[in-house]
DNA sequence: GACATCGATCGAATCGATTCGGCAGCACCC
DNA sequence: GGGTGCTGCCGAATCGATTCGATCGATGTC
C-alpha cells in the first residue's frame, strides 16, 4: 500500500494524456478544455493524487514562494516585543500579494545545524534590525544572490531600506523635554551591541546597532551631555532594572528620563514610583513606540508613535516588487510624537 | 556579468573533478581527500559558488528541512498571545535538532493566494490548537503524506498530541475556588469557535475549540450552573470586556470569576476595579496559563502553570521523531496549580 | 609477485515538475 | 477548396543536485 506517491506522470497516464497537459490543469497557465481538465481531476483523485510536489515544482520555477524572516536573538525574546510582533502581521500582508509564506531564521553566529541562511530555500530575505551580527547575515544573503530588504538599518547600495526617522523623531520629544524646563535627563537606550551589555554608555563608546545609535544621536542633539544607560533588552523588567539604578541615587535623581522604547519607559516608570517619586510631578519619562503597554494604566506614555505594521508590510512589498522584478522600493515611515501625561514641568525646587 | 550562477558541475569542471565528488564535498557524506577538497572549495569560491541550490537538493532528498506551524489567526493576533510565544520558542528549539527551521502559514479558509498548506514545502507541520477550521488543515496535511503533530486537539487515530491536562487542572481551581465558600460563579472561556463570537454561551449550546470545552468541562464539574461568557480572544482587552458584562448589573455580581487564561483574568480584575470592586476582597479571579502578566501588579494571580515552552518542545521533538522514523510519541503535560492573591473566601455579607 | 582490501573518485540514473516550440485538427473566409 | 488563424495537446529538454554501484590505484599480506 504505501509505495511511494503517486507523480504527475502518472495522473498524466491513468487521465490518457501527457504529463505537460496535466502539468498545465494543476497550475492553469494554459488554457485547457472542460474535458480533459475533468479526466486529469478525476484520474488525480483516484491516485491520491494532491497536488504537484513543491520541491519539484520550485526547482523547475527557480521560485520557492518562501521569504526569510532573519532574527538575531531567541524568537521567543523578539517576540516578546509588540513592534516586532506588529511588523511580522504587517509583513506577512505585504509578502501575500506573492503568496508566499514567511520562514523564521535566526542567524545567532554560530549555529552548526543548518537550516541556516547558507540553506534555506528562500526566494527573498527580509533582515530585522542591524546589528553588526545583522551585517555578516546580509553579505551571506547577497552572496547566494537573494534580493533582501532591510528594516531599520543600514544596508549599503542596492539593498532598499524601510527606514523609521528615528533621529529626528527622537530630537522632537527631547525637545519637548527640553521645552518643558528639564536640564538633568538620563537617557536609557536600547542594546548598543549584540552582546548585549547592560550599563552606562561612555560618550565616544561607539554604538553598533543602528536603532538605538539613531535614536541616541536624535536626544544628543538635545541634550548633549545627558549620561546614558543601556538596556540588555527592551522589556519592562529590563526597563525596571534601568530605573533602580537611577533612581538609586537620591542625590543623583534626573527630573527627567528618555527611554528609547515604551517598554522600557514603563519599567523606568515602575521603578521611578517603587523610590517614591510621582511621575510626572517627580520626574518626567518619555518612551518610543506607541504600543499598548499593558499595566501602565492610568498613565498615557509620551512617545513617538511608529508606523509598525505599515513598516513591516513596506518590507513585504518592497520584497514583491523585487521579486516581480520592478523597481526596489525603499520607505522612509516617520513617526508621530504623541503627549501623554507622563511630562511635565520639572518640579519647582 | 549577470549569466545565470555557477552550479555544482560548474565548480566541477572547474575543479577538474567529478560533480559527484564536488557534491560530496559540500554534504561530507563521503570522506574526500584533502587536496581535492581544497581544489573544490578553490573553484567553488572562484566561480562564486555559495553552496547547493538548496531547491534542487530537497528534491532530490526528499526533504526541505521545514516545518510548518499553522495558525488559523492572524499572526500579530496569534503572537499577542505569550502563551503561543514562548511555545513557538520551544518549538525552534524542539526542532533545531532537526536542523529545520520554522514556516508560519495561516489557514483562515479562504486564502486563494497560495503558500498554502496544498503548496509548502514542509517536511512536518505542527497544528495550533484545533479549532474545527484546523480540522481542516488536518485533512489536507494527512492527504498531503505529511507527518503532523496537533498540539491541544483532538487529531485521530495516528497523530501524535500534545496535550494539557486542561480539565482536571481547571477543576481543581474551581475546587479551590469552591472551597473558599463560592457558590456564585461566573466563568469566561476562550473563543468557542472560529467565528469569534462574543457573549453568553448557554448550557447545551456546543463548544467547538478543544481547549475551551476542556477547561469548561472542568470548570462545569464543580459549578455544573454557573454562567458561561466567551470572549472574542484572549486578552486583556476582552477580559475586561467580559468583566464590565458581569460586574454591569449591581444586583447580580457573582463572588469569583474563573478566567480561562491569564490575560483574560487580568482583565476582569481591571474591570472589577472600575467598578469599585476590591480583588480578592469583593471577588475572586482565577486565571490559566501562569504567564507574566504585564501591569497586573501587586497582584498575584490565582492560577495554573502550564508549561508552555516545554509544549512547544515536546511538538517539535515529535516531529524529529516523525522524520527520523522513530515512534512518534506524545506526550501529555500537566498543569500547576499556583495560588496567588487573587482569590480568598466570599464576603461575608 | 599475485591477490585481496580499502579509500577516493567517477558515471549515470533519478528526484518531479514545468516550459516552449511545434503540430494536429477545426472553423472560417474568400 | 486551399489558405489562415485558433485551440488544445504533446515531446523533449531542463532545473541542479544527490546517490550508489562500479572503477581505479595504491597499499598490505602471504
Amino acid at each position: 500500500m504505501s509505495t511511494r506517491r503517486a507523480t504527475i506522470s502518472d495522473v498524466a497516464r491513468e487521465a490518457g494524456v501527457s504529463p505537460s497537459t496535466a502539468s498545465v490543469v494543476f497550475s492553469g497557465k494554459t488554457p485547457t478544455s472542460e474535458a480533459t481538465r475533468a479526466r486529469v481531476l478525476a484520474a488525480a483523485d483516484a491516485l491520491g493524487y494532491t497536488g504537484p510536489d513543491p520541491r519539484a515544482a520550485s526547482l523547475r520555477r527557480g521560485r520557492s514562494g518562501i521569504v526569510g524572516v532573519v532574527f538575531d536573538t531567541h524568537l521567543g525574546t523578539a517576540f516578546l516585543d509588540p513592534v516586532t510582533t506588529h511588523m511580522m502581521d504587517g509583513l506577512a500582508d505585504g509578502v501575500s500579494r506573492l503568496g508566499a509564506a514567511l520562514l523564521l531564521l535566526r542567524d545567532d553566529g554560530e549555529t552548526v545545524s543548518e537550516p541556516s541562511l547558507h540553506t534555506a530555500p528562500i526566494d527573498a530575505a527580509v533582515l530585522i534590525g542591524c546589528s553588526p551580527r545583522m551585517r555578516d547575515s546580509l553579505e551571506i544573503v547577497r552572496g547566494r544572490g537573494i534580493p533582501v530588504v532591510v528594516v531599520e538599518g543600514d544596508a549599503g547600495e542596492g539593498v532598499p531600506q524601510v527606514l523609521l526617522d528615528n533621529a529626528e523623531a527622537q530630537r522632537a520629544a527631547a525637545q519637548h523635554v527640553a521645552d518643558l524646563g528639564h536640564r538633568d535627563v538620563v537617557i536609557v537606550t536600547l542594546p548598543t551591541d549584540t552582546s548585549r551589555r547592560r550599563g552606562w554608555v561612555t560618550a565616544d563608546e561607539p554604538v553598533r546597532v543602528d536603532v538605538t545609535a539613531d535614536r541616541l544621536a536624535g536626544a544628543r542633539e538635545v541634550f548633549p551631555r545627558a549620561p546614558v544607560l543601556a538596556a540588555a533588552t527592551s522589556s519592562i523588567d529590563e526597563g525596571a532594572i534601568a530605573g533602580r539604578t537611577i533612581f538609586g541615587d537620591p542625590s543623583r535623581r534626573p527630573t527627567a528620563v528618555i527611554a528609547q522604547s515604551d517598554l522600557l519607559a514603563a519599567g523606568v516608570i515602575r521603578a521611578a514610583e517603587e523610590a517614591g517619586l510621582r511621575v510626572p510631578h517627580d520626574v518626567s519619562v518619555t518612551g518610543f513606540d506607541g504600543v499598548v503597554v499593558d499595566g501602565l494604566a492610568p498613565h498615557v506614555l509620551t512617545t513617538l508613535v511608529q508606523p509598525a505594521t505599515a513598516k513591516g508590510r513596506a518590507a513585504g512589498e518592497a520584497v514583491a516588487a523585487m521579486l516581480e522584478d520592478d523597481e526596489p522600493s525603499g520607505l522612509d515611515l516617520t513617526c508621530t510624537f504623541r503627549v501623554g501625561t507622563t511630562t511635565a514641568p520639572p518640579p519647582t525646587t
